[in-house]
DNA sequence: GTATGAAATTTCAAGCTTGAATAATTACCT
DNA sequence: AGGTAATTATTCAAGCTTGAAATTTCATAC
């Protein structure tokens, strides 16, 4: 959530220029990550007939074979409670999840996906896996090269953005 | 499609290891676009009682201020029609947004901020411009610098990612 | 034991989003 | 003109998303 030492924004290095400039590049990272979102969504759609939040549920049980409890499956997803609940719900009526119950805690379930549910998000990732390689392999040579350093320097540097994925 | 400069093996099958590569890059610009997104979204609803889709809407009609067509505002934003009518009409219920007939089209409705809509959306902006710099100036010194070049350099290069803004 | 609070999940209302269907108007073509 | 196609916007059903409230169960203290 926020952090309580969080400054107030009183920064020294707020300069204008800089500030304009902050919120250029975020306007121009945010157009890209929606289009390219929009591209898989509607390919999920178009060739599996599915939807994004089902794909991205299906692709973290993927990881947990043994299964996950709703509570660390919407911590994982970084989504509410109540949200897992209702995709889960449609996934179960769809064979591609199991609820199991905990045993010695009667609150809790486990989630997992069914054999069909394995083979079907298989296959959805192998496809996913290429489309996304067509977006970034059409860009300008070192694009994901210089991406991927951004984006280390940043987990590396504690900053506000890096997840705290333990992978 | 498919432009060989530097990396090998981008016409046939893409080897697997730059496969990976471009998902994993693929999947950390996902996440730090979704943690600033959601950071925007909480503070918008804290502080100011509202929501990232009232505030797209508000930033495409300050910008045109002699409004915009319903299928303009949906184009500029790129959601779907149906979407849209259902934000403005919110939007024109709280007083911050007007319908007016397009004189010569009994189909086309023109939208447009209201007086209050306009220093509402100032203020928000002002401070939404403000969060986007906290976050980014506490990222490690060239990041926003190193982002820019990267989106500038596929702007360019008539990338599929480009968007088209004529701005 | 019993109370008190924490944890796990579901339910709920409100709003967002999409794609498809509908309705109304305008544009074009012969 | 008359007919067909395209444009504009709304409506609709289904699903996603959130934060808050409610439920059930567990853990800990007394």
């Amino acid at each position: 959530m926020s952090d309580p030492t969080q400054k107030p924004s009183l920064d020294v290095g707020a300069s204008p220029a800089f500030v304009k400039q902050n919120l250029r590049v975020w306007l121009k990272m945010l157009k890209a990550t929606k289009h390219i979102e929009a591209t898989m969504r509607e390919k999920l759609r178009m060739e599996f007939d599915t939807t994004l939040p089902r794909f991205d549920v299906m692709a973290a049980l993927y990881r947990f074979e043994e299964g996950l409890k709703m509570s660390e499956l919407s911590s994982a997803l970084r989504v509410s409670n109540g949200n897992v609940t209702g995709i889960i719900e449609r996934l179960v009526s769809d064979g591609a999840v199991l609820r199991v119950p905990v045993v010695g805690d009667k609150r809790a379930m486990l989630v997992r996906l069914t054999h069909k549910g394995r083979d079907e998000f298989a296959r959805m990732a192998a496809a996913h896996e290429l489309w996304i390689n067509d977006i970034f392999s059409s860009l300008p040579p070192d694009t994901t090269a210089r991406l991927s350093s951004i984006f280390d320097t940043i987990e590396h540097s504690r900053g506000l953005i890096a997840g705290d994925d333990h992978a």
